[in-house]
DNA sequence: TCATCATTCAATCAATATATTGAATGATTG
DNA sequence: CAATCATTCAATATATTGATTGAATGATGA
């Protein structure tokens, strides 16, 4: 057999799991992974979004696909990315735990940067979806316009963060908001609950993403395929 | 705040879960690891499992350390590396299921060597539960003596792997056997399913080791602290 | 208090990873 | 069928990682 080390079975499968880890072993792919986690996109826009020019994105996609994390297929005449299997989320989930429980450094960003921002307990899943079937809540989305119209909570309204000092007569002040984004660490949500909060509104965050919702298998909505 | 990186808090978050994924990203160290799962070890004792110096053994045991990896304690005059976290395990098993999904080579080497030395299903943690309380099943632990020594199966007897041809009189043949090791992919069990089979025994394999037992919270033994 | 010895550190070299540039590819679409 | 253009490849420079050697550390235990 061709994959056949030389030292055996055992060393040929602990260096394949090291490439699923080595993959996810760097900022910008990790950072890719989120974004590839709201949807599949093209090499531009991920290299856009993650602030990396072109080839480069490319040649993390490239590494990434190697090693099982994402699948490409074509669509026109741009290539999309995709996560290859829900179970990659759940990979970058046990990563998060691990590194928010034992490494300092994170826990330190985690403690100087996000708690201070939202002082108040974030909203959990399952609390959050029996409050919006009743009508009680209203959801807001502050990612991206593009990553809003590929797949949101239901009843969700987009606003992306970058707009929202300008559209704040959007928003009701008689209930309370809950803000999303990508994920549980995405920035944009913090932000948006520290700013809206000064300005009097009721609103508090939701403890994950968009990904973890649907992953949960909660109901979503879709704009646009 | 020291750890602040210029680029803001983002950045920071994937690269300290980046770090956490690098630490896994080596053969040699997620074979450390898998060791480490079974018990606490001494620096020596390690760089001798894993066949490295132990300059090495120590530089890999302080990168996963600082990672959050592993915690050390001192016990007389050797230093004690440990899992820091049973979310550890977590995340070395989200690895492998990704692996095993996804990664072709990881699938090839499965399927090449792993299959053909074991056509019958494992048999699961909680079937072997179940079938150990009613007497019905012998337990053949193959791990080395000390790893058996700080923890194992109730009931399970010993024989390590290299002694198993002059041991076979220990090995009931009017009941089923079941063997396990170190975990799901670990080869120890897999080689003594297809001794013991050419030999005539009935005995199946554990789905996984003896770690995910001990974390399902199954009952374990020991024999010495 | 001091000799011992497991572990860590420091220095080095080879190997590998990352980012950049510019050219090559190749499927699409008019 | 040819022009277009998103993506990939190739070549390069720099940075990081892994393994080895030998010396330094420092807590233990006599």
């Amino acid at each position: 057999m061709s994959s056949q080390n030389p030292k055996g079975p055992k060393s040929a499968l602990f260096a394949g799991f090291a490439e699923v880890a080595k993959a996810l072993g760097q900022g910008h792919r990790l950072e890719i992974l989120e974004l590839l986690a709201q949807s599949e996109r093209s090499v531009e826009v991920l290299a856009e979004r993650a602030g990396l020019s072109i080839a480069n994105a490319s040649q993390h996609l490239r590494l990434m696909r190697r090693a099982g994390l994402l699948v490409s297929r074509r669509d026109g005449k741009r290539i999309l990315y995709g996560l290859s299997d829900p179970a990659v989320l759940d990979l970058m989930a046990a990563l998060r735990r691990v590194a928010e429980r034992n490494l300092a450094e994170v826990r330190e960003v985690i403690g100087g940067y996000f708690h201070e921002r939202d002082a108040l307990e974030p909203v959990g899943r399952r609390e959050l979806a029996r409050r919006l079937k009743d009508g009680l809540v209203t959801v807001l989305d502050v990612r991206p316009e593009d990553e809003f119209g590929t797949g949101h909570l239901p009843q969700a309204i987009n606003i992306p963060l970058r707009e929202l000092t300008s559209r704040l007569r959007e928003l009701p002040r008689d209930r309370e908001i809950v803000a999303y984004c990508r994920g549980p660490y995405c920035v944009l949500a913090f932000e948006a609950v520290a700013l809206l909060r000064r300005r009097g509104f009721r609103i508090r965050r939701l403890e994950d993403g968009y990904p973890e919702w649907k992953a949960a298998g909660l109901p979503v909505a879709q704009d646009r395929r």
